[in-house]
DNA sequence: TATGAATGAGGATTCATTCAT
DNA sequence: CATGAATGAATCCTCATTCAT
């Protein structure tokens, strides 16, 4: 049941955004009742949260092997692979993502894209510190911070407004971007 | 009166976000009668996008200085001068900032935004084209694209979230950024 | 609840005409709330047009006996009938039919309208055609028209107005119009 | 002044009908500031009663010519050229007539019909009265109301529905009704 | 548990009317 | 007189939410 109505929301919102996804709509198009969504979901706004939510363990599950293999890997190939799964795995959920990122409200699907963006600084954080003696500076935090803010938000504009880029080079630029803002020289590419 | 219904809209906004801020309370809080909103403005999303507008044309002014000094800097000192720039008239402007970005479905403001983003779009794609040969690659739309993006969404987030970085460092970070993705090799910092 | 909705609709329309006959006032009238209205009418016009619908209904069955016994009778006895049954009905409705005849603008009921002046033309046509023979001239299309204006228009002002006119009387004259117009010489009346 | 307002309203009543007829759209129309509307007249209505006096004083004007000659006329002929005068001056002003027939809600135009209807009201008792001893039967008031209402509603509708009818046949049967419902027997048509 | 009819506060917008200038 | 900016009550309608069944 939980199903069908997250099911039947994220559908309702990437056709027509959060400002026409009414509850009834959602219900209707779920083949449940209106009363049905609210011995589930405490209001509509939690629907949205559900539906971030699975989108974003979607996500979890689609770059868990490039994540294992990167863990063998050098930075700069390592970087590669991770950003080009998260990559497919956003251009998957194209549609939806679109739905999320540009037609709800920030603020309503803070909580979720916060816990997304802690997982994703776990693994840089980790992957900087393991390295840290070849770090242009030793504010792990901070080129934490900045690569995970730069790394999220160009993947989703790629994505979202597909630019007239080559999806390699796209890749190569970011890969550049991150290693050169973490490591003091160029590591080889 | 146009200025008491956008002062008032702003704050509303601000305080509230996009859906709460409604026409009568809008008109309430300007000391207006609702009526008059429409003498003004054809609907509700006219405001938002005259506010919007508004706090488009502030920066625009207060960054201007900065554009000048950078015309007749290179290009470290010019990335400085104007991200520094940028950054004094986002912190002054925070709380409407943080209205618009977070709590606006990002439909209701693209056209106003499109038009800040292709301004930035066109100074740095005039910078980089006039240093074409010292360039990394030839694709300038492509560095173009990377650029705006990215500085912007930093910038962005860098007044909204507060993160525990110095300014002097994240400018420096993100200066490092542009230059790197830009130029072949490292330029004098 | 539609009936207790068209119920109050009437009273209001009865009361107050159409400019009057708010959405809310209808609500508040039948002691239900405003949303309930739009789970059974798509608009407030379409209440309008299912009273207006209904009380055609309530015409077409309480002159039906009429209609069946005309069937059985020459002209002038089955006019007269026809006529008085008609007049009736009207009377019934006096109220309602004011309401919806001199306070509501005719653009918005015409579909309702063109309904039963069509199911009138069909009988009167139907009628001349019978006795094509004996009419005055061959164009029952023409007669048809005229006849159903005619009569459709007398009968309303009749009951609306309340002319100092005797009801044998005026139904007399009506029959004597009636029937000198289609044919070529007085039927025995 | 009033000129203008009343020709302006006029026009924006054929375009659009009573409810779209904001006065506001009238003064714009006419040149004029919406406050001066109500310098001239008390409010909405009465400006649209003051558009349909007009209109009868034309319509007056209009066939006072036939009027005048139909006095010197046999009751056939005088019939004639009377409707066939009232039918012209409907044919010349079709496009009011309509927005005020089909767009305004009848109580709204009624003291100014009402006036009309006395009139025309007049011109036939005096007709009837003259020739009383040819009469069907003596109640001059009763073939009056129903004279005036027939004759009225028949050329409106003729002119507003135009009917597949010629000119001429539709006066000669309104001729012949209104000379039948009169008169004993044939006059001489 | 599931329903879905019913709710009603609230939304954006209109427009006849007023009144200070 | 003429203006027209300002009004604000009222309009139609929506939709997240509830609750008796």
């Amino acid at each position: 049941m939980v199903e069908r109505i997250v099911t039947a929301g994220a559908r309702v919102l990437e056709d027509s955004g959060y400002q026409e996804a009414s509850t009834n709509r959602i219900a209707r198009e779920a083949g449940v009742s209106p009363g049905s969504l609210y011995q589930y979901f405490p209001d509509k706004d939690a629907i949205v949260a559900e539906i971030t939510s699975r989108l974003i363990d979607d996500f979890a599950s689609a770059i868990a092997p490039a994540l294992r293999q990167a863990a063998i890997e050098q930075p700069p190939a390592a970087a590669l692979v991770v950003l080009g799964a998260v990559l497919d795995a956003l251009q998957q959920q194209a549609a939806l993502l679109r739905a999320l990122v540009d037609r709800v409200p920030a603020v309503e699907q803070q909580e979720a894209l916060q816990s997304v963006r802690a997982r994703l600084a776990d693994i840089v954080y980790h992957s900087l510190a393991t390295n840290r003696g070849a770090l242009r500076h030793a504010d792990v935090e901070r080129t934490t911070w900045t690569i995970v803010e730069l790394t999220q938000h160009l993947l989703v504009r790629y994505v979202l407004d597909s630019p007239p880029i080559a999806r390699e080079d796209f890749l190569a630029d970011t890969t550049h971007l991150i290693l050169h803002l973490a490591y003091d020289r160029d590591v080889a590419e």
